[in-house]
Parts: C-alpha cells; sequence; structure tokens
DNA sequence: CCTTTGTGTAACTTCAAAGTTACATATATG
DNA sequence: CATATATGTAACTTTGAAGTTACACAAAGG
C-alpha cells in the first residue's frame, strides 16, 4: 500500500530533511511553520517534505489549507534494521571472543 | 585525532557503499577483492572506500602491498545515537498514552 | 466577491557526486 | 632487473539533487 519510492537511507542524508524531523518530533507543523524555520525558500522545504512523505517517515493531515506533517514510526524500522545487524554483528563477535578466553586464558596474558 | 571529514549519514547514502559495509561484516577484505564484486570500475570503490573511511566506518591493514579494510564500530555511533532518539521518542509517548488511560480509562471505550 | 493565505509544481540554474579513463607508484615475483 | 599486481589519484563527463523564481489554485475571511 505504502509504496516506497524514496530510499529512506537517501531521505536522510539531507541535514535539512533531519532537522525537520526533529522538529515534527516535538508536536505536528504545518509545511509554511516548519519553512518559516529555515534559510532556504518554502518551495524547497516543500521538495523536502516530499521526500520524506516518500520514503515513509511522515504523514500528512489535512486541515482546511494547512497541511500537517506528522512524524511515522515505521519511517525508521529500515534504517534501525541496518543498525541492528551491525550491532548484532559485534555483539556476535564479542561474544566469540569471550568464549575463547574462557577456554584459553592464557591469550589475555601479556606475550612479554 | 580522527578528524571526521565526511557526514556519515551523506556516507551510508549511497547503495554501494552500504554494501562494501555488509561486505566486510563478513571479513576483512582489500579493496581489489572488493571491487571485483561489482560492476562498477576499480577507481569508483576506492572512492567508495575513501568516503566510508574519511566517515570513520572502516580502517585499514596495510599488508605488503594489499590494504584491507577493516570495519570499524564507532563510525556507527553517530546513527545510531540519532535512531534512538527517535526511538526514545515513541517510547516516552506509548508512556504518556499509557498513563493516560491508567487515569482515564474511560478513553478506552468506544464513543458510541 | 475580492483578497489573503497555504500549498503544489513547473521550469530553470548550479553544483557536487559518481562514474570513467589514463597515469603514477610501490611491492612482489620470475 | 623486468614484469605483474595492488592501489591512489588527477582530469574529465554526466547526471541528479537542491536550490531558485514564477505561476496556479483552493480555502478563509472581510
Amino acid at each position: 500500500m505504502t509504496a516506497l519510492q524514496f530510499d529512506s537511507f537517501q531521505a536522510i542524508a539531507d541535514p535539512s530533511r533531519r532537522e525537520i524531523l526533529l522538529m515534527l518530533a516535538g508536536d505536528k507543523k504545518s509545511i509554511n511553520s516548519i519553512a518559516e524555520q529555515f534559510d532556504i525558500s518554502r518551495p524547497a522545504i516543500s521538495k523536502h517534505i516530499k521526500v520524506l512523505h516518500q520514503a515513509g517517515f511522515i504523514t500528512f493531515e489535512e486541515k482546511g489549507r494547512e497541511r500537517y506533517c506528522i512524524l511515522r514510526q515505521e519511517g525508521f524500522d529500515e534504517l534501525k534494521e541496518w543498525i541492528n545487524f551491525f550491532d548484532n554483528f559485534w555483539k556476535e563477535r564479542l561474544g566469540k571472543l569471550e568464549k575463547l578466553l574462557e577456554k584459553n586464558p592464557d591469550i589475555a596474558k601479556k606475550k612479554k
């Protein structure tokens, strides 16, 4: 249903877009109220919002002529899983090292 | 000491670079052995490796004329913290909701 | 109804990223 | 030593991302 048309890694590569996400963690905000916080033009922000939406990071809540942007938890899933993969990699590696030290405690001793 | 000259968000925005990191989770690899796995040219891979290094994701182990790339755990820290921020945001929000329901159990009931 | 406000988007410019080829250099090997 | 191998990098091209301005349009408000 929510066909991702934009890579989430790509989406958060831009500092302005990361800033927008941070702003939305505070509260939902209209497009214009977001744009006010930036030096770049309103259409530029509009594009960033579009990207964030297409990447699944935000949803909209229409209110008259205003469009409020709301953070969307699932948007962060892909990244979280990616990080988790490497986290597990390190943990696993640490586990192996511990087992090794249990069996060969001598390794921990200085060579000389 | 390790002056980051490249943004880590930017570094993982490129699919090839993410792929390289995945490859290195298996084992350390020489630049050429990495390049072999890709369709793009060796110099292109060389550049990607440089970026990953400057962003702190990998270190090198020189072995004669070969240069082995090794995953570096700290490189992932910035990202992990970023994700954690939003994770805490959701958890906190959930906590607030639970407290609210404790005090006003009626909210959970259907309106009609 | 006219004007203001909030937003989307088309058309354009600029710039940097990602790729290429060509060349340089250092190490290994027969 | 001559050659093959592993790598770095300069110079260049192409492409797309990010910004701009200008315009369109729907909703609100007097």
